[in-house]
DNA sequence: ATAGGTTGTCGAAGCGCTTCGATACCTATT
DNA sequence: AATAGGTATCGAAGCGCTTCGACAACCTAT
């Protein structure tokens, strides 16, 4: 294992000179650097993360909590982890993984022993058990998801209250009337995660707004619990002719069922899926669909931590205004008999 | 931030008294650990990662380096990752995601830094560009994969050979002879990929032996490319009774276009799939199935890890024997007319 | 010619912890 | 009674790095 003053001792250096090369914060002459740099590489010197993290308080190393929960979205929140991680990587920090399993407990061990220098978390929920933690300890953090409060926290989202609008206004525009919305699985109601509300939210108001009738079902993934879920609302409002999905697994089996019941997409029913766009344009009918950007969330994550650490950061709420892309799914609204 | 030096003060020992209370190496008596306990708690003291991994050269960070594609496989993907992460820290570990972009530069830069005690790395290629690396570090590792050459490594993976025989062998004892594969995306075969290679190599010595005939085509996932590769299928060997599947995303869009054509599932067409029990389950038709199973393989992975960093590991393959569960996707082939 | 700035380098202190003797005391063993 | 072996604790060294203050050497402006 090489260390700096190895690399001293052959570059002909003090050890804080090549310190300062490494680091860049003083100046140091052409002629010293290119000695220093030789050596470095001549060596194959790496400073020891250990020893740069106890001299200067700092460790490079961002945190990333994910949620222990695979029930969901588990695509979006690898897309997400794997966009945190490359951002990360950019700006000089590494990522670690903590799973929700520790809970809240986590934040304390993290925090405590300077293992990361702040953290990200996702799947936040409404009321979110990490958060009074958060903010007793001033560890900078980034939320990926809203909670009730964000007084005092930088969260980064999709803006799925306009999420919901747009859906409803693509349909509306189209002269859709009667629109189902069919929604998460009931758990994610019960726990209160921001994003579904949200978007219900986004949904409900604006179909009040331009008048359309809307019928919400949250609904499990997979075909039965699908199977069940479209039978009810059908038999509800008869005359439904606009879905809109937020439910990756639930996607697949609607359209199947659709299919199978000989209702045609677009004629005769118009299918909105919010989803990442590989499942939009992926499914057997290509889906109008409002897009996940896993990859715009996760860096604007990082970016707004990596502006903490250097000071210029600021509590603010990032919304990621959403996107309605126009694919086969979504049709004007057939005439009534 | 409360020291170690400030814990010893409040309960009126040495340093290293708390040192060893803390790590246990040495006897303390009963009576200064509670005291030293009873300080730690009501100081909130943390152990600072940062000094403990200098004065001990050791990290208690597993780096796990991930795909950056994320064209295949991603439920199984994080699966793994989270079983990783979880297992690691019940054996006091945290977990370091890095992702494929840095290639084997990774590798070089961990090893170096001693940002990490070891790397568990996955979707290894067969002969895959990190191993060199791997092997003149000699960072202890685990592959989640199996390259060509294992030699001097310990890997961990699904027997991917007996799968293939497995799925062979359930449709060959159900009668039918013409069995066709819809495997992995061409890209995935391309790469040289192993898994996909050694459940061919299974396929094909297991229904040689049992002398049925198969027909394996690489698939890309969704449903426009299954149509075209289930139209070539069937068009090459109408006779066909048998399907075996190993792309997760293939699964769902050869349902429909099964059921679309009117061949019924199973009364008509078998079908296996290779794939996590959730995907199998949830399917339109509850699928007969080999699991991949990603808890046992993240588990085993971090516990082969650990064994390395206390000495007792060995460098071996541990291929996990694949388990075929039946459920309503098969049954006996239909007779001919 | 001199005061005042820059620039480039060095030495030393110290970050918070682990760990290796050394020491002091206590209990068995001869 | 003298010795050996345990047990419980302390002090000090040192892990590899960053960073501060000092200082020499050189400019520039007066």
């Amino acid at each position: 294992m090489v260390t700096l003053a190895e690399v001293a001792q052959h570059a002909g250096v003090s050890a804080s000179t090549v310190s300062y090369v490494l680091s860049g914060k003083r100046s140091i002459s052409a002629n010293t650097r290119q000695r220093v740099e030789r050596s470095i590489r001549e060596l194959g010197y790496h400073p020891n993360a250990g020893a740069r993290a106890l001299a200067s308080s700092k460790s490079n190393i961002i945190a990333l909590m994910v949620p222990l929960r695979t029930d969901m979205y588990v695509p979006v929140m690898m897309e997400i982890a794997i966009a945190v991680a490359t951002a990360a990587r950019t700006h000089g920090y590494d990522v670690l993984l903590l799973t929700g399993e520790e809970g809240p407990d986590a934040v304390r061990r993290v925090a405590g022993s300077g293992l990361a220098d702040g953290m990200i978390l996702m799947d936040v929920e409404l009321d979110d058990e990490r958060l009074p933690l958060l903010r007793a300890t001033d560890q900078p953090s980034v939320l990926i998801g809203l909670p009730a409060d964000t007084n005092g926290l930088t969260c980064v989202d999709l803006d799925f209250r306009a999420t919901g609008a747009l859906c409803v206004e693509h349909l509306a525009k189209q002269g859709h009337q009667d629109i189902a919305v069919i929604g998460e699985a009931p758990a994610v109601y019960e726990r209160h995660t921001g994003f579904a509300e949200r978007t219900l939210d986004g949904l409900r108001s604006r179909s009040r707004e331009l008048g359309v009738r809307l019928l919400h079902r949250p609904c499990d993934g997979g075909y039965d619990a699908m199977a069940v879920t479209l039978a009810r609302i059908l038999d509800e409002r008869p005359g439904t002719t606009g879905i809109i999905v937020q439910n990756e697994s639930a996607v697949e089996p609607l359209l199947a069922l659709l299919r199978q019941q000989g209702r045609a997409v677009p004629e005769d029913v118009s299918v909105v899926a919010i989803c990442p766009d590989q499942v939009a344009t992926q499914a057997s009918v290509r889906l109008t669909s409002v897009a996940i950007p896993a990859q715009e969330m996760g860096r604007h994550a990082v970016e707004h931590l990596v502006a903490k650490f250097e000071g210029r950061g600021s509590d603010e709420v990032v919304l990621i205004a959403p996107e309605l892309t126009v694919r086969g799914s979504t049709g004007p609204a057939p005439t009534r008999p």
